[in-house]
DNA sequence: TGCGTTTGTTAGATTAATCAAACATTTTAT
DNA sequence: ATAAAATGTTTGATTAATCTAACAAACGCA
């Protein structure tokens, strides 16, 4: 049993970033650069912080090198995204929250400190395995699954499902479903797939509503009748 | 309507233990020596942050002079106070933490910030008026009215009640607790209260467990089929 | 009334995290 | 192969929160 290291906030911060610009994008290192920009830091303040990851064996990484999480910092990230996935799910399940809302929030709830309300919290919640994006959720022992994402597209006709994040979160976008009054929680059904365009029309609550092939690329679902 | 200024945690921190060493106390101020010593840190450090807080207009302050909360500064407390009391009430209801567990990992979920988080959790819950521990929470408009703790010693003869917190919270009290077999959540009654030293005689699952006035008045309760 | 104790404040340093600007190395492309 | 571009690092400052040690004011009581 290896104790985990005491981590600030912000180290938290930097091994997610760190663990999205790899592991979950498939590569296997990245850079200085890049994680500042994801984390909308200067360059200078990354490598600071790189230096003391590496001291504290959280991160594989060199001068002008290369860089990477070690096993024990993938280990943390994991953790981290366990906790943020099950919060956002408690948030999505319980609190009334809508899926444009919770990962905010859950940015906040992720580094409270406590072992014991993460394992008590997915035990209240039945032990969900995806979260309400439908991503998958981290278990106990550090084991990750990622499912691949469906997006409306690839939807089978008659099955019925709701929106469970969008692929381009712009405003506009997000103003453009609220147009269609395709609302964050209500079911959604294909009804015709033209095979020319494959341009779909759904079904939601009695009105048909047609939607471009690339629309419905850009939305992601969860299907209903599964958790 | 006014807005609430933005804080730190720690500005937080120090406007709670203000509240707790005046209003909670019925004390009309206090001095930075003993913030200082409530909070753990150097007076050098509380006086500091009370001239920051005192910019901010959170704290009534001048040198050498009195000290108190602003009129703002009660308000964010009230507002801290109503976050901490909503938190252990969950951890206590819903997630299976002890009267004894909530405090400290309240003390992080304080923190957290998120209007429709707290209204959320509160309408969750059934919008509780007390926390485990019998203490009243403030309401959303920042009504208070902290009711009288109860302790063993004033239970009735033939009520019920669990215990809700201890005066004397040393680890050798809590010991002796679990000695005499007085779970977090097990329910007593006082079976008899001999006049001549108002000693007392529990009763707990069938056994009967005499206590001293003393003991009775260091054992915080909440009465069974109330709130 | 004045002196000692308590209480409160200032000065100067430290640590974690940040920045901009200057500099160094590596990569890319001609 | 080498110069320009991209990428990464260092230096020196800044801010929030903390500390110790030295100093100043207020209080208390003889």
């Amino acid at each position: 049993m290896n104790t985990l290291p005491e981590m600030s906030s912000t180290e938290e911060n930097y091994l997610k970033a760190l663990f999205h610009l790899t592991v979950d994008q498939g590569e296997t290192e990245t850079g200085t650069n890049r994680l500042a920009a994801h984390l909308g830091v200067s360059p200078a303040s990354a490598n600071a912080m790189l230096k003391k990851l590496k001291e504290k064996n959280l991160v594989d990484y060199e001068r002008y090198g290369k860089l990477q999480l070690s096993e024990t910092g993938r280990g943390s990230a994991l953790i981290l995204l366990r906790k943020h996935r099950l919060w956002e799910t408690f948030l999505y399940r319980h609190l009334g929250f809508g899926w444009d809302e919770i990962h905010e929030v859950a940015e906040q709830l992720e580094h409270i400190r406590s072992p014991k309300l993460i394992e008590q919290l997915d035990w209240f919640m039945g032990r969900p395995r995806t979260d309400p994006h439908g991503d998958a959720i981290p278990d106990a022992e550090g084991e990750y699954h990622p499912a691949p994402k469906r997006t409306l597209d690839d939807l089978d006709m008659g099955k019925k499902c709701r929106i469970a994040s969008v692929r381009d979160s712009s405003v506009a976008f997000l103003q453009y479903l609220t147009e269609l009054g395709l609302g964050l929680r209500s079911e959604i059904e294909v009804l015709e797939r033209r095979s020319f365009d494959r341009s779909l029309v759904l079904g939601i609550d009695d009105r048909r509503v047609p939607v471009s092939e690339r629309f419905a690329q850009n939305v992601f679902i969860v299907e209903s009748g599964l958790d």
